[in-house]
RNA sequence: GCGGGUGUGGCGGAAUUGGUAGACGCGGCGGCCUCAAAAGCCGUUGUCCGCAAGGACAUGCCGGUUCGAGUCCGGCCACCCGCACCA
């Protein structure tokens, strides 16, 4: 089915065309040239679910908008496509539908590379990667040797949620509510040895590099630099009574260790594993805590909980006073020292510890002017600044320099010193699963763990595997699994945990740039190419994709595979597609096809004619069925419609409601532009026709003129700064204006002609078919997508007559109009001969007439 | 709790960064065309008073600065997003 097509208009029949000319000219085929600048546009590249969504829709439309702007600017555009292959889903669909990965895979980028072809995009394909493919894993692999030798890969325990039911590790956000999302089954903390990465050794660096980057969303840089976390404190040491062992803690707020009242350890600390040994009730706490799960749901909501060891430590400046030490389940192993000291007064966590396990409450620090033995500790924890008190050599100081004196007497002492610490801890990158890149190291009984020598690369995927077991099937795979020592040829096992997909993507974009390079980037065109002068995509890769992919640039320019800090200057982060919702009386949720709208415009059923409930838009998911296929959109409307639609409106960095009638009227607005530009009865100048004297004098012709030049000034701008919507509506109005333009003589058609011409050019990013069929029936030079954007001439792009509002103490009273740059006395003499200005200044006296050039003239009275 | 964002007609949103609030689109209303419909075209559309000219009120709320505030400052309210036992 498509829309009907008034005027002859045929979009997918157009689309069809100029996709295939493009492809087969290559147009957008493109290779280092030294003598052009160049211009790298990336959009996220996809996860190969089967079928493109309108979030794609938007994400690529807005990436094409900038790409073909910068081409018509001259910039060599590298704008490439690929796919985030690898991943669960796909070994989902092995288990349920007995496809294997890799072909369910490749049949879902076949199937969404055909959708997306549909869309116009101007993309090189030649350059397209799929990270599931040997030819690019490999040089994964040969990064993981890389980091290896450095250190920067290394092998530790770490806690894991674990599924007892599906046999494997469970990533955070597939835990819900303390269970695996699949089997249902309690989720258990483990302690596996997995792989890790050292981004923590890169923490400084890519929390101070955030301020450089000056085109990147402050949010984005400010939820990194929260995410990096870095403060400043001391590491302290306390002597524990009658072990020889002290215990170590980390803390920001050392000026108030005068109302320390105990010391608190994680259940997963060493002193409490040794305690535990002989303390049966302490091995049960322990064991409670751990089967509390790792998700922050099941940390926020979990009580603070204790376990008194019995120890003492004591004071660093009060030899008499002790400190009891507890196992507190709220101390994080992963965090400074996994021990902390309780001050309940000043720090709300250990105030309800404080309350619950009857410890005492000292405050320390008391706001100025209070009277410190009046200062008493309610519910609320004292976190504000203040006048030390109760604190021996501390009294009287500020918080700021009794921390300045506790962390000199600590040094002094040897017993503590200044340390920063960093929120940010290393990446653990193992997954217990198939469908991954497969970590090339061997553990050998006698050598222990061993890299794979790099001419053994790739460590393929073996394909002859088995899913109905459930676990991971690289476990069970004996031919595979069992390999001879790489170092001394004895019997051997390879790693069967795969990469984690975030590595995957976390160097992608350079591979782009030489996609099949024997190396992971040639040189010279990672040289040309990088950085990604603008990168779009969603806003919930903010932290943790963008964060990895900026680690890898570091790490990689580490092992001398890039010379680069910073993968991507520019980021444009965009809102989400919405759509209302709909449910049946029942509750069932209802998609928008199932839903038609009755008598009194109430929506209801197509199928029973019931009404149903519309409920507030949200973005489109399959669970809430709010969905719209974005295929089935370009079979009725075509592309540039479709995309029209996706710029209009919405400023791109909000949401956007997806509406029938907003689509409708992007097909109105299609067809509105074909129709005016190919009317027969509206006729234009020939092509090279020179420009008649008369278009630079005549009233008539010079509005259309100016009109078209402010807008061509105007969409340069919004598509420089990312106004899409804005730009629409410019385009909107001067094809309003080219609608009403009676073009009856020679000047007239030139001018209809040169108008014309810069509309379709200013569209061509936009609707990109329409406007290239539209070039070609103006006669336009060669093809559109090669043509260079339109210049603006400075001196048509402003009037020279303005509208200068007259007020009357700061209210708008009138309306005058008068040459531009027109001088004060014109304009005060134009304002006080309205008549609706002299009633509203009465008979009172002018007391001083404020006049700004061009805007305004107010008559203060 | 911490951090960030948003709030403007019936709706999505503009507003030259302190200078004519409501561009453009959607929706509504009226009309033309048509046997009729679709498409298209023309007009109109913030609210209230008024026949009109015009006036009053309007950018979440309260206050302030200014000749002039959607925009700046102070204090609230609401909603959204991110992070969250981080010592």
């Amino acid at each position: 089915m498509s829309a009907a097509a008034p005027g002859g208009y045929d979009a997918r029949a157009n689309e069809a065309r100029w996709q295939a000319l493009w492809e087969e000219r290559g147009t957008f085929a493109v290779s280092v040239d030294p003598d052009k600048p160049k211009y790298y546009v990336l959009e996220m590249f996809p996860y190969p679910s089967g079928r493109i969504h309108m979030g794609h829709v938007r994400n690529y439309t807005m990436g094409d908008v900038v790409a073909r702007y910068k081409r018509a600017r001259g910039f060599n555009v590298l704008h490439p496509m690929g796919w985030d292959a690898f991943g669960l889903p796909a070994e989902n669909a092995a288990t349920e539908q007995g496809v294997h990965p890799a072909l369910w895979t490749y049949e879902n980028i076949a199937a969404m590379r055909g959708q997306l072809k549909l869309m116009g995009l101007s993309i090189d394909w030649t350059r397209e990667i799929a990270t599931c493919h040997p030819g690019y894993y490999r040089h994964q692999q040969e990064m993981l040797l890389d980091f290896y030798e450095s250190g920067l890969l290394y092998r530790r325990n770490g806690w894991v949620n674990w599924d007892p039911v599906e046999q494997t590790v469970l990533a955070n956000e597939q835990v819900i509510d303390g269970r695996g999302w699949r089997s249902g089954a309690p989720v258990e903390r483990r302690e596996l040895p997995q792989w890790f990465l050292r981004i923590t050794d890169f923490a400084e660096p890519l929390r101070a590099a955030l301020d450089g980057l000056a085109r990147w969303p402050d949010r984005v840089r400010t939820m990194q630099r929260n995410w990096i976390g870095r403060s400043e404190g001391l590491r302290m040491r306390f002597d524990i009574v009658g072990r020889g062992d002290p215990l170590e803690v980390f803390t920001t707020r050392h000026d108030t260790i005068f109302g320390a009242s105990f010391l608190a350890v994680s259940p997963d600390h060493p002193l409490t594993a040794a305690l535990a040994e002989t303390d049966s009730g302490l091995a049960a706490f322990v064991e409670a805590c751990r089967r509390s799960g790792t998700s922050e749901a099941a940390l926020e909501t979990a009580d603070k909980l204790g376990y008194p060891t019995g120890l003492a430590a004591r004071h660093p400046f009060d030899a008499e006073r002790r400190l009891p030490i507890h196992v507190a389940n709220f101390v994080l192993m992963e965090y400074g020292t996994g021990a902390i000291f309780g001050c309940p007064a000043h720090d709300q966590r250990d105030l309800d510890f404080a309350r619950k396990y009857g410890l005492p409450v000292l405050p320390v620090v008391v706001p100025e002017g209070t009277d410190p033995a009046a200062f008493e500790i309610g519910d609320e924890a004292w976190l504000g600044a203040g006048r030390l008190a109760n604190s021996d050599f501390l009294d009287g100081l500020s918080v700021e320099e009794a921390k300045r004196d506790v962390a000199r007497r600590m040094e002094a002492a040897g017993s503590g010193r200044i340390e920063v610490n960093f929120r940010l801890r290393d990446w653990g990158i193992s997954r217990q699963r198939y469908w991954g890149c497969p970590i090339p190291i061997v553990h050998c009984p006698s050598c222990g763990t061993v890299p794979v020598p790099r001419s053994g690369l790739p460590v393929l995927l073996p394909e002859d595997v088995d899913f109905a077991a459930g676990g991971n099937p690289l476990d069970r795979h004996e031919a595979w699994r069992r390999v001879d020592c790489p170092s001394c040829g004895g019997p051997a096992e390879r790693e069967t945990s795969t990469l984690d997909t975030f590595v995957d993507s976390s160097w992608y974009f350079v591979r782009f740039c030489s996609p099949r390079a024997t190396c992971s980037a040639e040189p010279g065109e990672a040289a040309y190419w990088l950085p990604v002068d603008q990168y779009i995509g969603g806003v919930e890769h903010a932290i943790l994709h963008l964060l990895y992919a900026r680690f890898f640039t570091r790490a990689m320019r580490g092992s001398g595979r890039l010379d680069i800090d910073e993968p991507f200057s520019g980021l444009f982060t965009q809102g989400m597609v919405c759509h209302e919702t709909y449910r049946s009386r029942e509750g069932e949720w209802l998609t928008p096809a199932e839903i038609e709208t009755g008598p009194g415009n109430r929506p209801r059923r197509r199928s029973t004619g019931e009404e149903v409930v519309v409920g507030r838009s949200e973005k489109m998911s399959k669970s809430r069925k709010n969905v719209v296929d974005p295929e089935d959109i370009m079979d009725i409307y075509g592309a540039d419609t479709a995309r029209w639609f996706m710029l209009s409106d919405s400023p791109p960095e909000r949401d956007l409601e997806w509406t029938e009638a907003g689509i409708a009227g992007a097909w109105r607005f299609v067809n509105r532009m074909w129709r005016l530009m190919t009317d027969p009865e509206r006729a234009l100048a020939l092509p090279d026709a020179p420009m008649p004297a008369e278009a630079a004098v005549r009233p008539d012709l010079l509005s259309v003129r100016r009109a078209l030049h402010k807008t061509i000034l105007g969409v340069t701008g919004d598509l420089e700064s990312f106004r899409f919507n804005r730009s629409v509506a410019r385009i909107h109005e001067m094809v309003n204006l080219l609608g009403e333009f009676a073009a009856r003589d020679a000047a007239a058609c030139w001018v209809r002609r040169e108008a014309c011409e810069g509309v379709i050019r200013l569209a061509g990013p936009m609707v990109p078919h329409l406007a290239e069929a539209l070039w070609e029936h103006v006669g336009g030079d060669g093809l559109l997508a090669d043509a260079p954007w339109p210049e603006a001439c400075p001196a048509l792009a402003v009037d020279e007559v303005v509208t200068v509002a007259v007020q009357v103490a700061g209210r708008t009273r009138g309306r005058i109009e008068l040459p531009r740059d027109a001088g004060r006395a014109e304009a005060e003499a134009a304002a006080l001969a309205l008549p609706t200005v002299r009633a509203a200044i009465g008979g009172r006296q002018i007391r001083r007439v404020v006049f700004v050039p061009n805007r305004i003239v107010n008559v203060v009275a």
